[in-house]
DNA sequence: GTAGATGCTGAGCTAAGCTCAAGATATTTC
DNA sequence: GAAATATCTTGAGCTTAGCTCAGCATCTAC
């Protein structure tokens, strides 16, 4: 094997601090846990990526699709997301939404209806396209998932996904978390 | 709790999948696991962001820091990293990393050196003030991942760990995946 | 010692975010 | 019911983090 067109030999997440001539290196197993999701994560998205990507459908908007696609009416015109929800989900701002939106309206895979309640407002359907495309999408995740994880026994899985979700709830109920720094921050 | 600045209140990534209409839904423990995962790294680097941000440290710049910190003998300029070595392992190319240097060599974090052994290479070496930084960043790193994961038994974080290394380890062992889509992909 | 490979960077581009402000509607207040 | 205020979307223009291509300096091989 020569020049390896490999995925990524190596990632930018180091392992356990081999020789950094730290001062105060505590580096417990949470931490390591961390960089290992991490890196497990950036794999899959980049798997992820390159298998929508003969369709056409870039990461983002596959983000956007399974959003949509998340709400129960998501086709009638009055179920269906606003684009501010969609905003607010994906975490970004109202007018990058509708960016987002409109790429996805010219390919074909979602409609713009005004709210029957709202005529400010507008709700994003999901196309006859777009569903497919939704399926497309969570084809290609259950797939490299499986990759990934295909190997891991089933009760592993279960602990894993027990102890994700059990860490995910403690955190959100947890609540608004610091935005502000530990020490005396000056920059 | 009017008007609450939480964190996420709800992620884009949804849970199994409640009423999508699709066809041929498959949905498995994987898949629910590597959307769990993405959630909880997502959170994990918003935090770790918002906790840097105040030492004037970008994201980018963290991944930089601790690769460049990474190596063994990151001080001396015959062991550093070259810059293309650095940008291999961020998965950026060489002329983003020059970038990248340019920043963290400004705000005298780092230093460049030409390499004794090759006048057209250029060593990135760690100033003090860099290895502070390198510090921090490990210290925000371990205080997050404890947030997130501190409520863990011990044992069910040596199961996460393990189980994550051994996927990950498949994973490259695999070799080149390939960047192909499955059926016949027309886009 | 010349030819080609390699390492870095200048110039200029793209994608995906952002803010600010404006236009159209809703909602509330008097 | 009219006016003030708030909300929803989008146009214009900016920023950040990537990219490619080309060019210069140097190294390696013949």
């Amino acid at each position: 094997m020569t020049t390896t067109p490999t995925d990524d030999p190596a990632d930018p997440s180091p392992g356990p601090r081999p020789g950094a001539p730290g001062t105060s290196g505590t580096s417990g197993v949470p931490a390591e846990l961390a960089d290992a999701m991490t890196r497990a994560i950036k794999r899959i998205r980049r798997q992820t990526g390159w298998r929508l990507e003969p369709y056409g459908i870039t990461p983002g908007q596959a983000r956007a699709l399974r959003t949509l696609a998340h709400v129960p009416g998501c086709e009638t015109p009055d179920r269906a997301m606003r684009l501010s929800d969609l905003a607010d989900k994906l975490h970004i701002a109202p007018r990058s939404a509708t960016t987002v939106v409109d790429a996805l309206e010219e390919a074909g895979l979602v409609e713009r209806r005004p709210d029957p309640a709202d005529r400010r407002a507008v709700r994003i359907l999901l196309t006859e396209e777009g569903r497919v495309a939704v399926e497309r999408i969570l084809q290609v995740r259950d797939e490299v998932a499986q990759d990934y994880f295909g190997e891991v026994s089933p009760e592993d899985e279960e602990v894993l996904l027990r102890v994700l979700r059990a860490a995910e709830a403690r955190f959100l109920e947890a609540g608004p978390p610091p935005r502000t720094s530990p020490p005396g921050a000056a920059r």
